[in-house]
RNA sequence: UGCCCCGUGGUGUAAUGGUAGCACAGCAGACUCUGGAUCUGUAUGUCCGGGUUCGAAUCCUGGCGGGGCAGCCA
């Protein structure tokens, strides 16, 4: 029995707090994704939050459209988000709920605020409104409506809500304090008019609450007990505050926490729309992109994002995450569950000129080291092979365990070979390698001779063929957004995608299924592409690659 | 130059007035039929100044630095 191990941070302390204290009998928080567009990685570490300390506090977590704004959401997104929230493994049962839902009891929440003298229809233009909110530095003034009667408010509200108003005519307004400090509270806006039919209400309304309406009054209506957001909203929360006061309902608590940046790439809707529509990736799922629908195909795990979201913590400072952090624990996860395979990405053929020809054998190889109960395999050995042309060097640097002229290694699950002979095309580039292998050395067999290195291999007469995807970080630089003076998309890092055809993978891989992961032994964790699967002609995008320390020898000697 | 928030190794995150710990990254080594995994060791930190205290990362105060706010977006 696996027992939810305890996290303490500023927003547990406070729950705490609250529970002893008796402010709330038990925990109900919300994941409020707006739907106009697809969910990242900064969403997720909401969700494992909002979700997660529903199940560590034993209460429950509703998932909630914001879908106030009819002039920004789609259908589209809110089935995409749903995907997203279920993949990675979290479930709102029955409490699935719309801020659409309230928009009736919002609109009654009004008319109690316009009774109370505490809200007001403006008829002022946008650009007046503007004008008299102030400045940061400089207050707010009082619009000429706003002492009208509450009467001619009420009138004039109903008014706004039958249609007979066109766009921008008028607003509701909060009757707050026009010279407070925080912007937030100079008169704010309750309503606008859109005359923009939704996408759960249709044409049923034409005025749509501002955000700042809509959802402290959802929180309440659902009995949310604390409201996590990020930190934008931390000067909103006074007006959370006075609307729930005003109105004498339920008042969860707001609690706001630091957003996640991730190096090597980009988090905003924005930036990353400019990068699926200036076609710089292959839509909000390439597997390059922070989406969980690109982290999932390019086959990244449940459990590697919600592992990766505990370990980040959660507090109030901007931080600026290590992507290395998210592959460790990509890492970690795959190790212990992807089968292994063998593949060869750039072959190079090599011939065993003393093994008969035509001779074929079945070797056995072991599935997943790291967990017996995945079993063995039988993998066609024979004549000639490909090996990767990275593994053989004509004229090595020390270290280099690999294959050389004259030199030894084993071939994994194999035999040990010789390199016996380098074969050149008239440009002197290496085609092939004619090497002999030692009979007695088979693996498995007790032999004790050893060699300093293990390659991995493919029968040339038993490879099956395929494309393979190489990714890569999609910036070069680890804060795209930093440098102000060059637009983000200068910094996109050309090698983020190779292509590779031909690629020759042991013979089980032809059945591979669309999503499934492996790892190709020495290289990296794959898996099948989803979006362009077909059957018998497959493409593998790469995960990760494997922790490399010959990469890091190779670079330090400048090779 | 208004209001609000935040400053702990390279990056994150603990320590809530009492030995600055953990993870990732780095470095070094052991082991290895994956240069993987695993294991061991190691360097690096409380933004600065003053105050309270036997004792301060923690409390007070003044600086400095970073972030947010002027949508009829969320």
């Amino acid at each position: 029995m696996e027992e939810i191990k305890k996290k303490e941070n500023f927003i547990t302390e406070i729950i705490d707090k609250d529970l002893a204290e008796g402010r709330y009998a038990k925990v109900h928080t919300r994941f409020p994704p707006e739907p106009n567009g697809y969910l990242h990685i900064g969403h997720a570490k909401s969700i494992c939050l909002n979700f997660g300390l529903a199940e560590q506090y034993g209460g429950k977590c509703n998932l909630r459209f914001d879908d106030t704004n009819p002039a920004k959401e789609e259908e589209e997104y809110v089935e995409s988000i749903k995907e997203d929230i279920k993949w990675l493994g979290f479930d709102w049962e029955d409490r699935l709920y719309y801020a659409s839902d309230y928009f009736d009891i919002l609109y009654d929440y009004a008319v109690k605020l316009i009774k109370k003298g505490k809200a007001y229809v403006d008829s002022l233009s946008y650009e007046e409104i503007k004008e008299l909110r102030g400045t940061p530095t400089r207050p707010g003034k009082e619009s000429p409506y706003r002492n009208r009667s509450v009467e001619e408010n009420l009138k004039l509200f109903e008014k706004m809500k039958n249609g007979e108003f066109k766009e921008g005519e008028c607003v509701l307004r909060a009757k707050i304090d026009m010279s407070s400090p925080n912007l937030n509270l100079r008169d704010p806006i309750m309503y606008r008019i859109k005359h923009v039919p939704h996408h759960r209400t249709g044409n049923k309304w034409c005025i749509y609450p501002m955000y700042d309406w809509a959802h402290g009054q959802s929180d309440s209506i659902e009995g949310i007990t604390h409201s996590i957001c990020t930190l934008e909203f931390e000067n909103h929360r006074p007006l959370y505050n006075w609307f729930l006061e005003q109105l004498e309902i339920h008042h969860p608590r707001q609690i706001e926490f630091a957003r996640l940046n991730l190096s090597y790439t980009v988090m905003s809707k924005r930036k990353l729309l400019e990068l699926v529509e200036g076609g710089y990736v292959d839509g909000w799922d390439d597997p390059r992109m922070p989406t969980i629908s690109g982290l999932r195909r390019r086959g990244f795990t449940p459990e590697s994002i919600r592992n990766f979201a505990d370990r980040i913590g959660v507090a109030k400072r901007d931080t600026m995450i290590d992507v290395a952090l998210l592959e460790f624990s990509l890492r970690e996860d795959l190790n212990k569950k992807a089968q292994r395979a063998m593949a060869v990405l750039n072959p190079l053929k090599i011939t065993l000129i003393n093994y008969p020809e035509g001779k074929t054998e079945e070797l056995e190889a072991v599935n997943n080291p790291e967990d017996p109960s995945m079993g063995r395999r039988k993998v066609p050995f024979g004549r000639e092979l490909f090996i990767e042309r990275t593994d053989f060097m004509e004229d090595p640097p020390k270290k280099f365990f690999r294959l050389k002229p004259g030199g030894e290694v084993r071939l994994r699950y194999a035999y040990i070979i010789k390199c016996e002979e380098v074969v050149k095309d008239s440009e002197g580039n290496v085609v092939e390698l004619k090497c002999t292998y030692d009979p007695e050395t088979k693996s498995g067999s007790g032999s004790t001779r050893k060699v300093k290195g293990t390659i991995h291999w493919v029968s040339a007469n038993h490879a099956f063929e395929a494309e393979v995807h190489l990714y890569d970080r999609l910036f070069t630089v680890e804060d795209p957004l930093a440098d102000k003076e060059r637009d983000f998309k200068e910094f996109i890092n050309p090698n983020s995608l190779v292509k590779l055809k031909g690629c020759k993978l042991e013979p089980f891989l032809k059945n591979a299924k669309a999503g499934d992961r492996f790892q190709f032994e020495r290289l990296g964790y794959f898996c099948v592409d989803s979006k362009y699967f077909k059957k018998g002609k497959l493409v593998f995008n790469r995960t990760a690659t494997l922790r490399d320390t010959w990469a890091k020898i190779a670079k330090k000697q400048n090779l």
